[in-house]
DNA sequence: CGTTGCGTTGAATAAGGTCAAATAGAGTGG
DNA sequence: CCACTCTATTTGACCTTATTCAACGCAACG
C-alpha cells in the first residue's frame, strides 16, 4: 500500500519550539482507547478488538509547523485526518485571488473529507499554530468500515455533521449582518472550547481578524469594529486575540438582531 | 422492518395533473438498470449481482405535489432520496422566520445526507414542482454497503460532493458581487441542465426570484435587477422565468468581475 | 374582467467596503 | 535594555453597493 505522504516531499526532521528534533511524520502506534479526544473522534463508541483494528488503521501522526499546508487543492487523496493538537484553517481560492475560509479546526475535529470525491483534494488546509494530527489512511478506513458497523456509521456521521455545518455557515453567509455574524462566531467557538473542556468565557483567537473576516464574509475593518462595539456594549473584553465573553446572552441577542 | 413513510401520514392516493390516481408512495420495481438516471446516480458504476441487490433496497418511489415537503427539519431520518423527475429545494430556517435556501435539486440529485449525522432531518425540503423520488432506506444501504464496496465508495463520494458544492457556496456567498452570483447560479444551472442532456442554451428556472434571492444572499429585487442588466447586456434573454443565454463568455466575465 | 401573485423599476437609505492614518505589540539586532 | 522594524489591529472619513419602500406591469385564473 501507498505511504500516505509520499507525494509531497518532506523534510526528515524538524526543530520544534522546545528544540527537541520532530519527524513529521511518526509511526507512533496510537492509543485511541486513551485519547482524551476518543468521545468526539472517529473512534468514538468503539471498543474491545475492533478500536485495537482503528487503532492499527490509525498507525501514524503526522506534524505541521504553524504555517505550513496540512494540504493543497488538487494534492491526491489518501487519508483522513483527525486533529489531536493545534489549529487549523481550511479555505478555497478562485483562479482570481480571492479567498474563503471555509472552517477552522480544532482538536477533535476531522480534516480531508473534500478529497472522497475526486480523489484530489478541493481545498487548502493550513496550520495556524504548530499542530500534530492522526493520519488515517482512506482505503484501510473503508476496507475497516466494511466489518465495523460504528466505524462505517461513525463515518457517516462524521460526512454529515459536516454537511450540516456549512449549512449553518451559509445561513450566517446569506442572511446575517456583520455585528450577527462576528456574535454567532464567537459564540460558536466559546461552545467548541467547552465541549473540549476549555473554558467557555475566555480564550485565545488562533486566528488573525482578516481570517475571521474570510470566514464570515466581512473585511477584517468590519471584523474589528464589530469587536470594539461588542466591548463598548460591554458584552465582551477583547484584547486583540484575548477574548472574554461578559455577557453570553447580550451577544445572543446581537446574533438575532434583524 | 418499519415502513420508511410511517412518521407521517400520507393520503392514499393523489389525483395527478393528468386525471390519473397515483398513490403517493408505489412499492414499484426499481429497475435502477434500465434508468437514464443511473450514471450519476448512486448505483453508477454497479453491475450484476450487486446491481440487482441495490434494486431490492430501493424498493419504493414516492411522489411528491408541487409545494409540499419531501421531509421537514426535525423530522426522523430513515432514508435517502433519489430525484427522479422534478425540481426541489432544500431550505434551512432560523427561529426568527430567517431563510436560506441551501440547494435546489434535480433529477440525479441525491436528497438527505443533512439526517444521518442526528438521525433526524436538520432542514426542509419542498417540491418546486410535482415531483418523483426513489427511496433508499439508509439502514438497508448501510447494510449492502459493507459488502458491495463500490456503493460504500458511492455513498461517500456523494457525501464529499455534497461538502464540496457547498464549498463553493459559500465561496460565492462570502466573496461575490451581486452581480457575480447570479451570472455563477445560470451558469452552473446551464451545466447541470447540459449534464442530463437537456439543452445548456436555453431552459425554465422553477424558482421564484425571491428562492433565487434566498439560495443567493440576495433581496429579491436585486435578483431581478442582476437579470435586467445582464439583458441589457445581451447576455441573457430573459422573460420570467424563460432564460436564454446569449453570451456565455460574457457571463463568466461577469461572474469573475471584481 | 377584476383579483392575485410574481416580476420589474425607481428613489431614498443604510450597511459595509475602501482608503488612509494612527497605535500597539512582538520580534530583532545593537 | 533599548531603539527599530514589521505586522496586526483599531479608528476615521468617504464611497459603493445592496436593501428598503413604493409603485407599476404582466400573466394566469376564477
Amino acid at each position: 500500500m501507498m505511504p500516505v505522504l509520499a507525494t509531497r516531499p518532506m523534510p526528515a526532521a524538524r526543530v520544534c519550539l522546545d528544540g527537541t528534533p520532530q519527524a513529521s511524520v511518526a509511526r507512533v502506534p496510537n492509543a485511541c482507547s486513551s485519547c482524551g479526544l476518543r468521545s468526539m473522534c472517529l473512534p468514538c463508541g468503539i471498543r474491545g478488538e475492533d478500536l485495537a483494528e482503528v487503532e492499527g488503521v490509525v498507525y501514524s501522526r503526522r506534524r505541521v509547523v504553524r504555517g505550513d499546508n496540512l494540504y493543497r487543492a488538487g494534492d491526491p487523496f489518501h487519508a483522513l485526518y483527525a486533529v489531536r493538537t493545534g489549529f487549523f484553517k481550511s479555505f478555497v481560492l478562485t483562479d482570481d485571488g480571492r479567498t474563503q475560509v471555509t472552517g477552522f479546526q480544532m482538536p477533535g475535529d476531522m480534516i480531508g473529507l473534500d478529497g472522497i470525491e475526486d480523489d484530489r483534494h478541493q481545498q487548502h488546509v493550513e496550520a495556524l499554530e504548530n499542530a500534530e494530527v492522526c493520519v488515517m489512511p482512506y482505503a484501510e478506513l473503508e476496507r475497516s468500515a466494511t466489518h465495523i458497523p460504528r466505524l462505517q456509521r461513525g463515518l457517516h456521521r462524521m460526512m454529515s455533521r459536516e454537511i450540516v455545518r456549512e449549512q449553518g455557515l451559509m445561513l450566517l453567509l446569506g442572511t446575517m449582518r456583520a455585528d450577527a455574524r462576528v456574535a454567532a462566531f464567537l459564540l460558536n467557538l466559546s461552545q467548541r472550547f467547552a465541549d473540549r473542556g476549555y473554558s467557555a468565557r475566555e480564550f485565545n483567537l488562533r486566528m488573525s481578524r482578516e481570517e475571521m473576516g474570510s470566514y464570515l464574509g466581512l473585511k477584517l475593518e468590519t471584523v474589528s469594529r464589530a469587536i470594539s462595539r461588542f466591548q463598548d456594549l460591554k458584552l465582551i473584553c477583547a484584547q486583540h486575540r484575548y477574548i472574554r465573553l461578559e455577557d453570553v446572552d447580550g451577544l445572543r441577542a446581537q446574533m438575532e438582531r434583524s
